[in-house]
This record gives C-alpha cells, sequence and structure tokens, in this order.
DNA sequence: GACTTCCCTG
DNA sequence: CAGGGAAGTC
C-alpha cells in the first residue's frame, strides 16, 4: 500500500493499493513458497493477498470441491469490496490455478466471475430479500461461535465500517464499470449454463465467495487497523466513509450491527439467492452451514498453519511464558491499548496478531533454517546494523502461545506492526527502522529484560561502539525511556534509539569487555594508572568479573602503562638530547607534544576533558625519568622500577560518573 | 597463585 | 595497538 501518505491511506485504505499495484506486485509472491520467502519483500497490500491466497491453497485439498468465487453479490452488498480487485483478481487467480489442478475450475472462468460483478452492485433491497436475509441470518447466528469465524469477522461493522463499505462499494462499482466487455458476457454465459444444471459448481463458486469474503475481512481488520493507528479517537474516517457510502446507505446499516459478520454473510446470502445461485431455503442453509463452518475454519486454520510454523521455528528463541502475564506487562498493555487501539475487540486481534507477528517474524532471515534460540540469534544492535534491527526485535510474548491463543499484547504489537507499515510503507523493512523495536521493547519492559540479559551472558558481545555515542547520564534517561508506556506515535528515532537501546543493553552483566569498557579504561588511566581490581568492579558494575576478566582488565591497564612509560622514556631521551638541563624546563601541558602522543592514545576521540592532575603526573613522570636517565640509572636493568613505585602512589580516584555502567 | 613487566607478534 | 608468553616479584 501506498501508505506513506497516512491521511490518505487512513481514508481510503484500499487506494493504490487495491486497484494500482496489486496485480503485479501479488501474482510474484502469490507463486513462490510462503515460508521462504521474506515477507519485507512484499508490498503490504501483495502481504496480505499473499496470506490470504495461501490461506485458500493451504485448504483446498481440504475444502476439496469448494473452490473459490467471488461473488458480486458478495463484494458489492456485503460491502466487502475493500480489497476490491486485490481480493476479485486473487479469486481469479486461485480459481485460474485450481483450473489447472482441478477438475471443477471450469465452472469458474473469469469471465463469469467479472460478470457477476458488475451485475449486481447497485441492486436495491427488496423486502424479499431482506425476508431472506433475516432468515439466513437466524441460521448463520447460531454458527456464529466459531472462534476462527469471529475472528474474521468480528469487529468488523462496528466503526468506520460504514465508510470503508461505502468507499468500497463506489470503487468497486466504478472499477466494474472499466471490465472488459467480454468478460462480462462470458460471465453471463457462464452463469446461465451453470446456473441450473450444475448445483456442484454453484457450490464452488459459494465457497469461493466465502473464502474470498473470510479474507476480505482479515483484510478489512488490517486496514481498519490503519485506521485505528491514525484515527483513533476521531470520527473523521466515519464521516467521510458514510459520505462515500451514500450509494449504498441501506447496506451499510445492514453492516453497522454489532454481528457485523453474520449481518454480511445474511446479506451475501441474500444476494446469493437473489442471483438464484440457490434454489431453495434449504440449500441456502446446509451449505451456508458448512461452507461457513468450513472456509471459516479454513482460513483460521491456514492462517494458524501459517504461524504456527513461524512459532514453531523461533518457539525455543525466547521463552517468556510469563512476560505478557505480569501485572505490569498487563496494565502497559492496557494503556497501550487505550492509546492506539482503543476499540479492538479480542477477536479481531487473533486474527490481526497472526497476520502481524507474521510479518513481524519474516524480517529474521530464512527462519526455517534458524536453529539457534532466539537469544542467541537476537543480537545487540550495532549501528551498522541499523537495517537489521527486526533481527534484534524481540518477540514481547511467547510465541508459542501466539498462534492460537489470543496475547494480550496483540493490540500493540498490531498497531506498531501496522503504525510502521502505514509510515514507511510495506516495501520498508521493519529493520529500517530504529523506531520499531524500541517500540516493541517499550510495550513490555518486563519481558525484554531476560532475552537481552540473556544475550549479554551468552555472548561476548563486541559492539562497545554503540556506546560511543552515550554520554553520562544517558543511563537514567533510557532506563526512564525503557518503562515508559509504549508510545504509538513516538518520534521514530535514530540512531539515538539504537544507542538508548544499547546503553539500556550495557546495563546487563557481561561477561565479556567491549570496545567501549576499553576506550573507558583508558580514560580511566588519565585518574589511575594502578587501579586494583576493587576499582575495576567498582567502575565496571556491568562485567561480570571472573579471573579472566579481571585479568584483561588488569592487562589493559598494564598495557597503559607500557606505553605511558614508553612515551615517558621516549620524551625523557629526547629532552636529554635536545640539551635540556634543568629538570624545571620539562612542562607537560596540553600543548606538549607528549601530551598530546598520551591524549591521542587515551583519548583519540579528544572528546574527554584529560585533568590536569595527569598533566602534573605526566610531569612527575617525566622527570623521573629525565632524572634516572642523567643520573645513567637506566644502566640497570629494573632502573624503571623505582620510577613506577613513584607513580604509583600518584594515583587519584577515578570520577563518580565512570561507576554508570552507560558512562559511555 | 596473582600480578607485573618485558618482549614479541600480528 | 591489543594481546600472548616468559620471566620475575611478592
Amino acid at each position: 500500500m501506498n501508505l506513506t501518505p497516512p491521511d490518505q491511506s487512513i481514508h481510503k485504505p484500499n487506494d493504490g493499493c487495491l486497484e494500482d499495484n496489486k496485480a503485479d506486485l501479488m501474482l510474484p509472491c502469490f507463486r513462490r513458497g510462503m515460508y521462504e520467502e521474506p515477507l519485507s519483500s512484499y508490498h503490504s497490500g501483495s502481504l496480505i493477498s499473499h496470506l490470504l491466497r495461501k490461506t485458500i491453497h493451504s485448504k483446498r485439498p481440504a475444502l476439496n470441491n469448494a473452490h473459490l468465487y467471488l461473488p458480486p453479490s458478495s463484494v458489492s452488498g456485503a460491502g466487502l469490496v475493500e480489497s476490491g480487485s486485490t481480493l476479485a483478481e486473487s479469486a481469479q487467480e486461485d480459481r485460474s490455478s485450481m483450473s489447472s489442478k482441478d477438475s471443477l475450475g471450469e465452472s469458474s472462468s473469469p469471465g463469469g466471475h467479472a460478470s457477476g460483478m458488475s451485475a449486481e452492485p447497485e441492486r436495491p433491497l427488496s423486502e424479499h430479500l431482506q425476508a431472506k436475509r433475516a432468515r439466513v441470518e437466524n441460521i448463520i447466528r447460531g454458527m456464529a461461535g466459531s472462534p476462527s469465524d469471529r475472528s474474521h469477522g468480528e469487529g468488523d461493522g462496528v466503526e468506520g465500517e460504514t465508510g470503508r463499505y461505502g468507499t468500497e462499494v463506489y470503487k468497486e462499482s466504478k472499477r466494474k464499470r472499466k471490465l472488459p466487455q467480454h468478460q462480462e458476457h462470458s460471465h453471463s454465459t457462464t452463469l446461465t449454463t451453470t446456473s441450473s444444471a450444475n448445483i456442484s459448481k454453484d457450490e464452488e463458486c459459494h465457497k469461493l465467495r466465502e473464502q474470498l469474503q473470510s479474507m476480505q475481512r482479515l483484510l478489512r481488520q488490517l486496514q481498519e487497523k490503519f485506521l485505528q493507528m491514525y484515527d483513533h479517537g476521531n470520527s473523521e474516517n466515519e464521516e467521510k466513509g458514510e459520505g462515500d457510502f451514500q450509494e449504498d446507505v441501506s447496506e451499510a446499516q445492514l453492516d453497522l450491527s454489532i454481528d457485523s459478520d453474520n449481518k454480511r454473510i445474511g446479506n451475501k446470502e441474500r444476494m446469493k439467492a437473489d442471483g438464484g445461485y440457490l434454489s431453495t431455503e434449504r440449500d441456502q442453509k446446509s451449505l451456508q452451514e458448512m461452507l461457513k463452518c468450513e472456509l471459516s475454519r479454513a482460513v483460521s486454520e491456514s492462517v494458524d498453519m501459517v504461524f504456527r510454523k513461524l512459532s514453531v521455528t523461533l518457539q525455543n528463541q525466547s521463552p517468556q511464558p510469563q512476560a505478557c502475564q505480569s501485572p505490569e506487562y498487563t496494565n502497559v498493555e492496557k494503556r497501550a491499548q487505550q492509546t492506539c487501539a482503543p476499540e479492538l475487540s479480542d477477536s479481531e486481534d487473533i486474527s490481526k496478531s497472526r497476520l502481524l507477528e507474521f510479518y513481524e517474524s519474516t524480517p529474521v532471515p530464512s527462519p526455517e533454517h534458524q536453529t539457534e534460540a532466539l537469544s542467541l540469534v537476537v543480537r545487540k544492535p550495532t549501528l551498522n546494523q541499523l537495517g537489521s534491527v527486526s533481527q534484534q526485535v524481540k518477540r514481547p510474548y511467547p510465541l508459542h502461545q501466539a498462534p492460537f491463543q489470543f496475547s494480550y499484547s496483540a493490540p500493540l504489537h498490531d498497531s506498531q506492526i501496522l503504525e510502521h507499515l502505514l509510515k514507511y510503507g510495506p516495501h520498508a523493512n521493519f529493520g529500517g527502522i530504529p523506531c520499531l523495536p524500541p517500540s516493541l521493547d517499550r510495550s513490555s519492559p518486563d519481558s525484554m529484560d531476560l532475552p537481552w540479559e540473556s544475550i549479554a551472558m551468552r555472548s561476548k558481545v563486541s559492539s562497545g561502539h554503540l556506546g560511543q555515542h552515550h554520554r553520562p547520564g544517558a543511563l537514567g534517561q533510557v532506563t526512564v525511556d525503557s518503562l515508559c508506556l509504549p508510545h504509538v506515535k513516538m518520534e521514530c528515532g535514530d540512531l539515538q534509539s539504537m544507542a538508548e537501546r544499547s546503553t539500556f543493553m550495557s546495563l546487563n552483566i557481561q561477561e565479556g569487555l567491549t570496545p567501549n569498557h576499553l576506550k573507558k579504561a583508558k580514560l580511566m588511566f588519565f585518574y589511575t594508572r594502578y587501579p586494583s581490581s576493587n576499582v575495576l568492579k567498582t567502575f565496571f558494575p556491568d562485567v561480570k568479573f571472573n579471573r579472566c576478566i579481571t585479568s584483561q582488565l588488569i592487562k589493559w591497564f598494564s598495557n597503559f602503562r607500557e606505553f605511558y612509560y614508553i612515551q615517558m622514556e621516549k620524551f625523557a631521551r629526547q629532552a636529554i638530547v635536545d640539551g635540556v638541563s634543568d629538570v624545571k624546563d620539562l612542562a607537560v601541558t596540553r600543548d606538549s607534544e607528549l601530551f598530546r602522543a598520551l591524549n591521542m592514545h587515551y583519548n583519540k576521540a579528544n572528546d574527554f576533558q584529560v585533568p590536569d592532575r595527569f598533566l602534573e603526573v605526566a610531569e612527575i613522570t617525566l622527570h623521573e625519568f629525565y632524572n634516572a636517565i642523567s643520573l645513567n640509572k637506566d644502566t640497570d636493568p629494573s632502573w624503571k622500577k623505582a620510577i613506577y613505585k613513584v607513580i604509583c602512589k600518584l594515583d587519584s580516584d577515578v570520577p563518580e560518573e565512570f561507576k554508570s555502567p552507560s558512562y559511555l
């Protein structure tokens, strides 16, 4: 979808994506293996369609003869036009593919499909139809309890439904008028030849229609989500939608009822009856019932299958069974819902969360090849990996619960994913948006601790360069920010967001020393040349100390000293060569070459104000070397030890701020 | 054994 | 420039 301009996409969700880009974009992904293909490459419209098609295909064997068929009446009458051409084309595509695979394909020729659509959009409601519809509604109501069905249909018609209905109907009508004449004709022909003679074909058509409607509902739910994301709280889309909807007010009103799904089914059924597809009410009942159950199950199962596969793949990666159940999280979730998706129904979230979950998880390259646990796969972000941030996105709720259980975190999650879709468009890689991972993290501060810590604990990460963007004091901000409630429309971060995240992560104990630690150690050298183990432990609180780590840190300072003393000896000897006669002429200032050399070594970025005390110590050291060399003490193999003894007493306290794990 | 320095390597 | 190894020191 062309979601870059949010306003447009909000009010006309089916603009562009449904009429302009669909065909060429959808076909490719349709033919490829769903699981092998990174969804990031999908147009969001095509993504949805792709999922929906997958549903169709996956369920096809089970449905057997229940092939998809998009009845014109259901499209216009039920107001599901939504996907308009997208779904229509997907139906065509399905049918064509079915034709090649199944012997029944001929019953649903593209022409027939098209013509039906053009035939009935503006058909007025008759009392007869309404009566019929009411009866069918009663029937359908009985099976409304199906969770999968509800997940697809519930929540559809509450708000903004009318608007989209009207828009969709209008658009669909316009689109149909453009259909080639020969298509309509061929469709009419098909109808005449099949309506009375071949009920099985009609069944196929019905099933096709039903399935498509289910998909349309899913798609519409997603679109509604978009609307809610950007119009939450306002009635803008309602107004706009109703304006567009004037073409078919009665239809819209039918779908305004809470149980819009049932209504819609009934509406569709009315249309079918009106179209003469089914001759008796009993036929309608049985077929409706069977198809309804079958297709709703098919759709849900197919979608579930998709996510199940993903979850199985990712399940081992980050088990956090309690994460989303904690009171804190619940509160966060509640507020998140209030913020971004106040009107979501649970069932609506189920189906959407599945789709979105899939979408979210797809950026992970080759999920099916993922054999590592998530915490091992997920890497600490690095600045040069912004493009793959999505890989770091931790799931805010347990994967193994996601496919079949409603997750309380789903609404927030969805809204964020959708927000991304709206903001950046379908082609934008989720990983490319720095704001998404942080927002996700914020959504579940409880659950994000564990994985990050486990990451830190398991891997000796060398992402310290991230921290170079941090400054003392960032810790507090980061911590508070991380615990903040999700900002649905939070300003999309930038490197700073990533930096904050990494800062937060640095709070976790690490087994390995990072370049950040090294840099910090170098800066500490300006204060202490001989830090004790306790000092090191105090000033590297985010490091899990063991013998190896301690040795490494000590070695670092040993190397620092080595360089330091080498420089001292070098400049002392140079002074002697230069004929400096009085040690008092050897001053170390910030302009001194010696200081520059040292500063370059320990403070390469020159972003740290070297304390004056260091200059004094350096000067003292230089004097010691000058004196020793002048007195020919350097002939003694251990002549430096006396100097070391002096210098080690000149250590000063390291400033408190160095104790912050996020100092750098 | 822990720690340091020196020397050396890549 | 970081780090490893050897040797020395405590």
